[in-house]
DNA sequence: AACTATTAATAATC
DNA sequence: TGATTATTAATAGTT
């Protein structure tokens, strides 16, 4: 049997590998409810975290740049960068070029991560272009992987929720259908006995018609299998 | 009773007050999270918020200051642009804004190519992603494989040229030795037969120690095979 | 805000 | 690493 749990206190756990597991799973549960806060409450969410080994996992709702930013002006340390503004604005003439420069090489290197202009690049440079690619990589599948199984996993529960529901209205219609037979009543209403009966027993492909479709494109791109490497 | 909770599905809560109360609730089980994950990991964490009012809520584990500079330090290829956008902020005259944005963006893919910031990314930017990088990998691949095969070539040319060479010079040397005892010249000069000889049967490993080595490197990093998909 | 019925997270274990 | 599961912890809806 597995998962005898007992609450743990909170203090630096000692042992070197059940800290590193517990590193992993808290960060991630950590990182889920971070984004689920920015998304249900439109709030601007900004994570960094290092692990005690150096490695940095971090997490922005907008942009780690602009959550910085803004924590910035709040935190009104503005004298500091009053001085550093007063500074700045005498060589302001070479920010602007400084800034074409950092694009320029910016945009070179995201022109090479497509495959462009690799012809000046070293064997050792395409070596470690490549690592990086492949690295790149194999994230995009783990998270593409991670997206489409919570997409079919959401489109499972809501197919339950749907069956369960159609069971409820079945037996609320057999219900009144046996009330009214008992009644006498020779009402006009039809409760469509068939069409519900067809609703509760075809499982095959629930159509929620009612939601807002946010899971409208998961057909198309299961191509891939799921990545199995690190 | 009370409590019959259900699962809500993650996405902007539309009405003000129910949105206020979650965000409220979610905001404190984070912040406790981001706490129990430094203590329990020792690990340094910085946690940022602001409420879709406007109020800014944070935490960090030793100081948002410690943390920001670190993470600035950390995010190498960024650390340039990021401070240097920081600084730019405090100055904004707009002048470079255009700029800015444009390095922002710019980044942003570079740092998704690389597997970053994937979260918000829906399943079909992913995939546009993930043949982005195919496509970027077959290229650095392929341009990889020619300048090993280049240098390759490149080398076997000259190590034919010095094969040739050496045949003429030891032509030449012969010669010279004929004439020499055909004339009964007794010179002093001594012409390395063996030496000479040596030089030009040893074909193996062609050492052209007067050549500026432009090909310095090449041994180290033949270990991938070449691509064969497209 | 306080209260619970539930769901979600996760500690222990394999 | 991943998966599983017995528990505890978080929290959605209600009062």
């Amino acid at each position: 049997m597995a998962g005898k749990r007992e609450r743990i206190a909170i203090r630096r756990i000692d042992n070197l590998a059940a800290r590193q597991v517990t590193f992993s799973k808290r960060r991630r549960g950590l990182f889920k409810k971070a984004e689920e806060l920015s998304i249900l409450c439109d709030a601007e969410v900004g994570l960094v975290v290092f692990s005690a080994t150096g490695k940095l996992f971090h997490f922005a709702s907008t942009s780690m740049k602009q959550v910085i930013d803004r924590y910035d002006s709040h935190s009104k340390n503005l004298q500091k960068s009053e001085a550093l503004s007063q500074l700045q604005s005498h060589i302001d003439d070479g920010t602007c070029s400084r800034l074409k420069e950092e694009l320029a090489e910016t945009s070179l290197k995201l022109r090479q991560m497509r495959g462009e202009e690799l012809q000046r690049l070293s064997v050792q440079q395409l070596q470690e272009l490549e690592k990086t690619l492949e690295s790149g990589l194999g994230s995009v599948l783990k998270t593409k992987s991670q997206k489409i199984l919570d997409e079919i996993s959401g489109l499972e529960r809501k197919r339950m929720e749907l069956i369960e529901e159609n069971s409820r209205l079945k037996e609320q219609v057999t219900h009144m259908a046996r009330m009214e037979t008992q009644l006498g009543v020779d009402s006009e209403i039809v409760y469509g006995e068939g069409q519900s009966s067809e609703s509760v027993t075809n499982t095959s492909y629930p159509r929620p018609s009612t939601d807002t479709d946010d899971c409208s494109d998961t057909s198309l791109r299961l191509g891939l299998p799921f990545f199995s490497s690190k």
